[in-house]
DNA sequence: CGAGCCCTTGACACTGTTCAAGGGCGGTGG
DNA sequence: CCACCGCCCTTGAACAGTGTCAAGGGCTCG
């Protein structure tokens, strides 16, 4: 079987061998899928989770009118709905942004891999709580940060995560995502995205046009979007064996 | 050693005889803590984690200019910091809101537990998920719902909860928060909490005074915070062994 | 009796929403 | 090849919701 280059995405390169082995083999079936299909659906029972191969999925939840709010964002790496293999069925929906390619991992697989593998399965545990931070930074984010505030530490958390896994090496990079979607993960409405951003390019802090996003001021950034990127644990991992 | 009643909370009961004791034994230590005392601080080194036995709890992130964000409010018979056991440092703080009755769990033994009893160790996992689902629903909180939407959904979390661990029965139970907490908790001004309070008082749909909230019409609040508990995984557990 | 904490209320400013109109661009079909 | 359509972004104007600042009152505790 191929092996796939983001497995485990941010924490990846500290599994062992043997561990990735593991892991690469638990899973079934690997699919492509179009943009902007809904693959899990609230309260729907699971018996898979699905590891993001290549491409964006967002995990988002509705309102009454249809206002949408994502609760996570989802790169190449990220074990999407890993929560779902514990919970059995999910909260929210969970839909692919851009094009992607998705490896099925089996939950029988998994629960195989925690009673063989302790040390693994505290890893696939700690990526679920890499997520609960992130959920955290969100809502920081939505309670205490205005506009230009929360584009710029959802912008940031972009940055760094697309560092991580090599998506981003400069100060620019691929960000996939419309107004509406810039919306939809910051609590706003489009037309206030519009604006923001309009201010921000403005003031030299940043531009995000045609999926492309560069930040030309890391520092103001930071300081207006309050930022630090402790959250996303860059420089750690569970305890080695 | 005596017995906790509350232990792992909202999932204790599901627990076999064997592991609720094997839980119990890892615990090193009782300690009464009075209330408003800081218990982790965020980046801090942590090799316990702990157990809420009695009173209230929040984790929280402060902003630059001190404004105070809550994003987990803790009641007895939660884990409040086992996200700590992975990560080994946490990206908040962690304080009493009352005075409280909380258990330190060291990690080393939480390690056995995962390589002892994996079942246990799942069920764990299975807890830390939880607070990930809520802090999933306080972002849709503060990102879709309004003033009303956001107290009204907060009391209700707090009502299901509150039932789960037999601290509710009736539509009054003791939530020692005031106003200001809410307004942490709820990312807005105490003075519109105050406000809002009392449009809600106004429109006989509940009241909170004195640290006892009465919820007059749970329709009501249902449909003005977009309400359900399923995210509580109130009728789930982790599958059986 | 005074201090401090918490809650309430009012006036006002401001941030972000709503509604509406228009423009750019790429894809599709005649 | 061009016209049209749909999607996305932009802009304006009016408006609603929430924050800010300030003052005052009730209660508890020392």
């Amino acid at each position: 079987m191929r092996t796939h280059r983001f497995l485990l995405g941010r924490r990846g390169a500290q599994l062992q061998p043997q561990e990735r082995q593991l892991l690469e083999d638990a899973i079934a079936s690997v699919h492509l899928v179009d943009a902007r299909q809904m693959l899990v659906r609230q309260g729907e029972p699971l018996s898979n989770s699905t590891l993001l191969l290549t491409g964006f999925m967002a995990r988002y939840m509705d309102d009454r009118s249809g206002h949408r709010q994502l609760v996570a964002l989802h790169m190449p790496g990220d074990f999407v709905d890993l929560h779902a293999f514990p919970l059995k069925h999910l909260d929210h929906d969970v839909a692919t942004i851009t094009p992607a390619e998705v490896a099925l991992v089996p939950h029988d697989r998994l629960t195989a891999i925690t009673e063989a593998a302790p040390h693994l399965g505290r890893m696939l545990w700690f990526s679920t709580l890499l997520d609960a931070a992130m959920h955290r930074e969100w809502i920081f984010r939505l309670g205490r940060l205005d506009a230009p505030g929360r584009m710029a530490h959802f912008l940031l958390e972009c940055w760094y995560r697309m560092r991580v896994i090599a998506l981003a090496d400069g100060l620019s990079f691929r960000l996939p995502l419309n107004q509406m979607d810039m919306a939809e993960a910051c609590g706003m409405t489009s037309v206030h995205v519009s604006r923001t951003l309009a201010m921000l390019r403005r003031r030299g802090l940043c531009t995000m046009a045609d999926g492309i996003v560069t930040l030309h001021d890391i520092v103001e950034l930071r300081r207006i979007g309050e930022f630090s990127p402790d959250y996303l644990y860059l420089h750690d991992g569970v305890e080695t064996p």
